[in-house]
DNA sequence: TATAAATATAACTATACGGTAATATAGTTA
DNA sequence: TAACTATATTACCGTATAGTTATATTTATA
């Protein structure tokens, strides 16, 4: 995979993936959601994000089918649909952390 | 891991490295590059892309430690120093063919 | 039916970002 | 040294996007 050129088209959609995992206050939503599930208000609360903008965010990644929702009474509640997420950002964190570590390496023979 | 609370700092250092793989262009420059090494003016052939366009995209993703680079004479030769790139890639690709397989799935029963 | 609560949506602003054209900077060769 | 080549950088433009405020919508309840 990835090899075998992919179109126009299957790039942008893949891009796109990446651009909903692409900000802080998403990732923030996400892992706050974690295996669980929540109405809007107690991420809200959880987040300490704007009501408006916590429910956008949400709105944004159910089309995207990261999360999914179902309504109960008033309370619209939200669990993380695509586990691949965690996966995702699993391989970020790692990657990041070695990287640092490198670089420290990199610095350890400097004298200060 | 993304179980123990991220602090903010860490959640903008992932979005970052998604952010970088949320544009097609950097995703063809990925996919052209590949596991081998281009030159500039290869990568811009082979992308069909604009030569400061391509050149500042390398030059992001080098910064990310995403790429590498060598000179060489007048040629600047790139290559891929990040592996996981690939594998974030087919993560999200395999997931949206399954995403798409489900869709197709659930309208299979409706009469055309 | 009127009120209240939870969520969604619309309108707006500020900012970030991708693409391009023009120019600068190395490095090469005549 | 002058002309040339490959790459990088700068300045600019248009657009996309996150956040916010205000409002709409939906459902429950008095």
């Amino acid at each position: 995979m990835m090899n075998e050129e992919l179109s126009e088209e299957a790039l942008e959609m893949i891009a796109n993936r990446f651009r909903l995992l692409s900000d802080p206050m998403r990732l923030r939503i996400l892992q706050t959601l974690g295996t669980d599930e929540m109405n809007v208000g107690e991420v809200v609360a959880a987040t300490k994000g704007g009501q408006a903008n916590v429910s956008k965010h949400l709105s944004a990644m159910l089309e995207a089918g990261i999360v999914s929702r179902r309504k109960e009474g008033l309370n619209a509640i939200y669990r993380v649909s695509d586990e691949t997420i965690f996966e995702l950002c699993d391989v970020v964190c790692s990657r990041l952390k070695e990287q640092f570590k490198s670089r420290q390496n990199a610095l350890a023979g400097i004298s200060t």
